[in-house]
This record gives C-alpha cells, structure tokens and sequence, in this order.
DNA sequence: GCGCCTTGTAATCACTGTTTACATAACGCG
DNA sequence: CGCGTTATGTAAACAGTGATTACAAGGCGC
C-alpha cells in the first residue's frame, strides 16, 4: 500500500522500507505464517540475499516489523486522545479514557497478526521500546485525570496493571466464540465504567 | 519426558502420541519455532514420512498440541478449584475465585509458548473445542457462588467477559518490562478483589 | 492360510533461510 | 576530474524443510 520513494529502478532506493511494508501489508492480510524472505524479495523485484544487506536474519525483519506496530499504536493514541485540555471535566475524563481502550481494542482487532507479533515471542514486552510514550503511559495519564476530577483514588501502579490487563484481554479475547454474539464497539464504554467502579472502590 | 508406552520397537507402537509429547514439551522449552516434523520424526527413530500417516499436515499437530493444553488447563481448574462444597461461605467464595484465577495465570506463565499456541492462529479461541468444561464455564460457577453469597449481583455475561478478560490480561502481560518489580502469585489475589469490586457494585 | 488395512520406509520435489564470492553504483576527497 | 571506499545488489551454493509418492512389511479378522 504505502509507497516510499523508489528513486530509482536500480539499486532499489529504498529495500529496507519496502520489505517492512510488505511484511506489514502480509500481516494484514493474514499472510504471516507464509511470509519468506525469499518471496518478499522475489516479489520486490530483487535477489534474496539483498535482504540480508538490510537484516541480519528473518527474525530481526519481525522484530523491526513489530516496532513499527507499536509506532502505529502510539499515532493511534495520540490522534484519539487529545490530551491538551486541562479542563477538569468528569465526563471527558470518562471519554477519554474509553476512547483509549477503544483505541486499543480496536488496533488489536483491525491488525491481528500484526498484534500477535508485537505480543509474540519478539514481543518486546509491551514497553514497545520505542521513543513515544508506551501505552502504559497513556494508560497513566488517563488514571491521573480520572484522579484529578475525584473519581478514582491517585491511581497506584496495581491499578495501572489491573486497567491495562482488563483492556489487554479484551483485545486478546475479542472474536472468541464464546462471545459470539457480543459486539465488541458497543461493549468497550461498558467495560470501562467496570474498571473505574473498581478503582473507585479503592478510596 | 513423558513416555507413552511404546510397546513394540518396531512399527514404534505409539507414533502419534510420541509426536504430540515430543511437541509438548518442546513448547515448554521454548524451542516450538524450530520445531521441525522431520527432526521430530528422526529423533523418535522413524522416518519423515511416518509422521504424516498421523497428522496431514504440520498445522494438525501444533492444532491438536493446543488442544492438549486446553486439557491441560481443564485438569489444573479441576486439581485447584473443587466444586463439591455447597457451602454458601463468602471467604471460601471468594478463595475459589482467586484460585481460579491464580491457576490460570500460572500455567500461563509456565507454559508460555503453549499458551501462545493455544490463542494463536490456530486458535479454537478459549472455547478449547473440548469436550470439558472451558475457561468460561468455570468463571460463571465462580461468580455464581460469589453471587449465592450476595457479594455481587447474579453475573450477567458482559460481567463474566469482564472477569475473564481481566484475568487473561495479567496472563498475557506478565512479565512484561514495565511491571518488572512485581511478583505476580502475590498480586493476582489483589486483582481478584478488585474484579470484584467492579462486579459488587453492580447492583 | 489369505486378504486387507494400518503403519512404516525410501526417494523425491519444490522451497526455504542463510552464506559466500563477486560485481557495480554512489559518494567523498585529492 | 579520477580514485578508492562503502553501501548495495547479484549469482550460486549449502543444508534443512514440508509434503507427496510408490512401495514394503507387520497385524488383524475370517
């Protein structure tokens, strides 16, 4: 999908870039599992071993692949939740804070694969090890204006876990048939209005 | 490690339960990437080909591998959690809860790479597709005790979702990076009571 | 004993990850 | 401008893989 420059036909311009695209584009098309080096440079119009100028090993195009996921997460973040206003204002507390899990859930929805990969065994942990701030920070940030507008207690880091690892599991557990029937969207702001129940009662 | 008896030395007796140990406990090695049908097939003395009379593919056998984990958590729910009492005591209650919990986040954690099979892409969901009672089912016995006691309301299922959402999540998330100081075993306690909180006040 | 089905073997195919020796473009610098 | 160095690519090769095929032999019921 996305193009970065080929400036040029020969020397390819850019090969870095456009095998992490194709890793990311087969990712969303459910296509990892058949994702090989050699295909992506085939595809790309180049010999295999030009891959391995770029990337020591398969694992390590993974592993770039999935930084780049929680770089997507975090844009998502910061394009969902605006966090400039220092209104002290309940509801938009409320707000925000479902929008964040909304954000999350749905990246982990609209990006399965890709999801599974950030969590997976290169799962660098989900500090994500990038230079923005993590979801734990968001998460964070969230509790803390929930604290400043009095519902909830200054938000302790077992609170902090306890939220993200609610959220975190209905990422995971969407689409299980066991809840077949549940619509996912609608039942986000539910869950939410549980876990800030459950953090009121810590006073 | 575990050995199924192989009671012949030719015609290896058990092929297809050899295959599935051998699997096993490579998961719990955490060497399920090299996993490989033919190095699995020369290492119990037997040619490639023979693995495939027993599974079509290699899919079939890390499928039928998660389905034993499945088994495995089903088995570790019936060791820790005993339903026979009919007692109506909140402590217990609640102690049933936490144990629930405390045996699902631990064979999560030291079944790591099985976990990630079980809810990977060849993932039955949490439904397990076996024949015993699953994950859900043993979170709604929980709660209904818990409600038996009046300590929360009669569990809707948006409210038995929540629960296990939340304790999936600490299974997913443990050990990441950011919670580095906290011991789990001790903290999944703590959770529990906030669960409960959310669910208490739901009234 | 005689078929038949189950389970194994041996050989083979296409394909993979990865390394190597070699080419060539691009760029800095005198 | 020319020249050497570095970044980037190619071609060929190696070992190992998933999977299929034709064939053999053990075990079973009749």
């Amino acid at each position: 999908m996305i193009q970065t420059k080929p400036r040029d036909a020969l020397r390819h311009g850019n090969l870095k870039e456009a095998l992490i695209n194709y890793t990311l584009n087969a990712a969303d098309d459910g296509m990892l599992a058949d994702l090989s080096v050699r295909k992506a440079a085939r595809e790309l119009g180049v010999s295999p071993g030009a891959a391995y100028r770029h990337f020591p090993d398969k694992n390590a195009l993974l592993q770039c692949v999935a930084e780049r996921g929680f770089d997507s997460l975090a844009t998502a973040f910061e394009h969902t939740v605006p966090f400039d206003s220092t209104a002290k204002d309940a509801a938009d507390a409320r707000k925000r804070f479902a929008a964040l899990a909304m954000a999350y859930v749905s990246f982990a929805g609209a990006h399965r694969e890709l999801w599974r990969l950030m969590f997976g065994p290169f799962g660098l942990g989900p500090s994500g090890a990038s230079d923005r701030p993590s979801t734990y920070d968001w998460l964070g940030k969230c509790l803390s204006e929930l604290a400043n507008c009095d519902i909830i207690a200054p938000p302790r880091p077992e609170h902090q876990f306890f939220a993200w690892s609610a959220i975190h599991g209905m990422s995971d557990l969407q689409g299980s048939p066991a809840l077949r029937a549940q619509p996912i969207a609608a039942s986000v702001e539910r869950q939410c209005e549980l876990i800030i129940c459950a953090l009121a009662a810590q006073s």
